[in-house]
DNA sequence: TATTGACTTTGAGCTAACTCCAAGTGATAA
DNA sequence: TTATCACTTGGAGTTAGCTCAAAGTCAATA
């Protein structure tokens, strides 16, 4: 797969793919004789994993050294468990302060509805 | 209350409160006759406010565009009210996202735990 | 043959959100 | 009185994560 088609099946842009693979992200992508980069499977399962965790916010160097580890094999298993768990750990904190925030968001909506439907002409303003 | 005891009780550097007073996100803190900041309970309750969306990653122009209608009174409830909804659907979709990847964690990690008790010598590394 | 267009590289530039620094002021402690 | 200390300001510096620009290569088309 060429970069072009790489970058539309996942929605990240050429330079975001080249950046990603400089920094260490990918291992080296396979190139065509003329140099161009040619993916194959293994690049694109790991776009698509990295993809995923960049969503969610998971930094580029944690995940630099994740792919490093997991180009030693098996002997670093232990300690790619014990990042991918730290990494959980700050995503389930991330979560709750979202979910908190989605909660008060929806209140001060609902008070919002309230107020153009004429229900509260007595509100002060509380944040 | 001073900067320092604001920066204690709600956690964040007194550079950063004086940060948010710049950009506007406070209107400006009364002081006492040296010009030294004095934080009233209206400061106090902006400033948690804008703790808790600035923790969901709600950006800070957003604050200020926000911050900025509340000022204008109960004319502004309407678009107050669009802006908390558009927030509230990027922190849904951010929801989304985190909860798609803590899945995909815990079964990782799950493997990596079934690797590490010998469950599974057959594994082959696929994200 | 000439040009187009997708690719390549290197390296600089950008944005958000702080974070730090230098220089100054004013009240209190020794 | 002198020194300390928490505060003040303006403005520069930092970090993450891209994003863009310039200059070049190469295959395919007019």
């Amino acid at each position: 797969m060429t970069i072009a088609e790489v970058s539309k099946k996942y929605d990240l842009t050429p330079d975001t793919l080249r950046y990603y693979e400089k920094v260490g992200l990918l291992s080296p992508v396979p190139r065509t004789k003329n140099g161009i980069r040619d993916y194959d499977e293994q690049s694109c399962k790991r776009i698509e994993f990295v993809k995923c965790m960049r969503n969610a916010g998971v930094e580029i160097e944690i995940l630099i050294k994740y792919m490093t580890l997991l180009g030693k094999g098996k002997s670093t298993v232990k300690e790619r468990k014990e990042l991918l768990e730290e990494q959980r750990k700050k995503l389930l904190e991330k979560q709750k302060n979202i979910n908190e925030t989605i909660n008060r968001l929806n209140y001060k909506i609902k008070i919002y509805e309230e107020i153009s439907l004429g229900k509260r002409k007595d509100f002060t303003e509380d944040l």
